[in-house]
RNA sequence: GCGAUUGUGGCGAAGUGGUUAACGCACCUGAUUGUGGUUCAGGCAUUCGUGGGUUCGAUUCCCAUCAGUCGCCCCA
């Protein structure tokens, strides 16, 4: 059998790239509204990147990443997500020293996990993503937030739920932790061997256990809410209060949890209401990373960010039915008849579009009918026509396809007449 | 990584242990020797994901493998 594209990756063919070229100049518009700049990192990076940031005992870096030695021994990783790189470059680059603090940062691109395949998780998949770097302001924490949302209301989509949460700062988290431990240890026998595994690992995971979420020590376990000191109690009242002045609807989940060890503070996640959409409910998850930037090496940088794949936004916008303003149609369609005419025609097409129009011409010798034929399926406005009496006049028909009209147009200044027609 | 399910032309989709593998859409040709979106007629798979096995014979049965989909896990 023939080479097929490796397993959890696409071919995004015309007709669907259209889409993610718009989604992508929607993004980087908005990203020039709440001015944030564009960063592009390497698509590889040390292992060890990876490792500091998003933290060993993930999944991410256990089973996911993509690692491999280079030539020269180098141990390198595909990137399977953004603010890693983000943050080494901006420590790498001493953006803190930059006169514009915090340094505000977008990317987008193709990020690397080694899963099982499903609707909407890939193993190559695109993420944008933005970091604010330099501020631990709440104000920050709410306009990152309210970028995302923009993006995807800007999109059309309407059935989307914003979750926030707070993990507390260091201190509020270890005491979480020890709660959540001292609470499930004595009867951790009674839920399943996930959760068994995750009371040392990550204990808060066990909260937003699916399987074992009847049981009553779930009801009773210590909410992060109630472990919040005095300071990230005020931090994530302050993150709401700026939310609700700028009018971002959202909900408070005290489960809400993320799988990056790097996330502090404010975590948010976006989720999509749409029907048929499955296990994929996650449209963009981000958080605040205090403490990232020491642990690559810089100096202290309080950061916040987020990240949202393009897939899933597209599958999001497929769910609502939304229809994004693609225009899709052609200027002109050149149709010629005979071997003199086309050898001019060739000519023809090439100064509509020096002149700015899209237009295209037949290349299989087909009839005039099948030439009719693709101009209708281009969707082209106009039809130029040009036959062996045309030519010999000296003239060119022009045919609007939604009218059906046809006018007769002096061959040589044709272009100036279309473009006059055209402008009206 | 675990479990389930599917895999037939460009797309959607029937079907059977045995001579020519339905049908629909799309496409091509013609009716209309120079005008599209309608209609009618005709054409279009040495072949049923791949490899192997059972059999006189397999697209149909078995095994393996690859891939898609869904659930778990996790995440974007």
């Amino acid at each position: 059998m023939s080479i097929r594209l490796p397993r959890g990756t696409q071919d995004i063919l015309p007709g669907d790239v259209e889409k993610w070229q718009y989604i992508e100049k929607k993004a980087r518009e908005i990203c020039g509204k709440f001015q944030y700049h564009e960063i592009r990192t390497p698509i590889f990076e040390q292992t060890d990147l990876f490792l500091r940031s998003v933290g060993d005992t993930t999944d991410i870096v256990q089973k996911e990443m993509y690692t491999f030695d280079d030539r020269g021994g180098r141990s390198l990783t595909l990137r399977p997500e953004g603010t890693a790189s983000t943050v080494r470059s901006f420590v790498e680059h001493k953006m803190f020293g930059y006169a514009n603090q915090p340094v505000k940062l977008y990317y987008m691109g193709p990020m690397f996990r080694y899963e099982r395949p499903q609707a909407g998780r890939y193993r190559q998949f695109v993420q944008f993503g933005v970091e604010a770097i330099g501020s631990d302001d709440p104000a920050i924490d709410a306009e990152v937030i309210a970028l995302a949302m923009s993006l995807y209301k800007e999109m059309g989509l309407k059935k989307l739920k914003l979750i926030i949460n707070s993990l507390g700062d260091k201190e509020s988290r270890t005491a979480h932790r020890e709660a959540l431990i001292n609470h499930f240890q004595p009867r951790i026998g009674e839920f399943c061997s996930d959760c068994q595994g995750r009371l040392e690992k990550n204990p808060m995971r066990i909260l937003d256990c699916k399987q074992d979420r009847d049981h009553e020590l779930m009801k009773t376990a210590p909410s992060i809410i109630d472990y919040l000191n005095e300071e990230s109690k005020q931090y994530f009242i302050k993150v709401q209060t700026y939310l609700t002045n700028i009018g971002v609807e959202f909900e408070v989940d005290p489960n809400l949890v993320r799988g990056l060890d790097y996330y502090n503070h404010t975590a948010f996640e976006i989720m999509s209401d749409a029907e048929g959409f499955g296990a994929i409910t996650t449209l963009c998850g981000g958080g605040r990373y205090n403490g990232l930037t020491e642990e690559v090496g810089g100096p202290e940088a309080p950061g916040i960010g987020f990240a949202l794949s393009i897939e899933r936004l597209i599958a999001a916008l497929d769910a609502e039915k939304v229809d994004l303003p693609l225009h899709k149609g052609i200027d002109c369609y050149v149709v010629s008849l005979g071997e003199a005419a086309k050898d001019y025609t060739v000519g023809v097409l090439h100064k509509l579009r020096e002149s700015g129009f899209s237009a295209e011409r037949d290349y299989l010798d087909r009839k005039i009918k099948a030439q009719f034929k693709a101009a209708d399926r281009l969707n082209a406005k106009y039809v130029a026509i040009l036959g062996e009496d045309e030519l010999k006049a000296n003239k060119i028909n022009l045919k609007s396809m939604d009218s059906g009209e046809q006018t007769e147009m002096e061959l040589s200044s044709f272009i100036e007449q279309f473009t006059a027609l055209y402008r009206n």
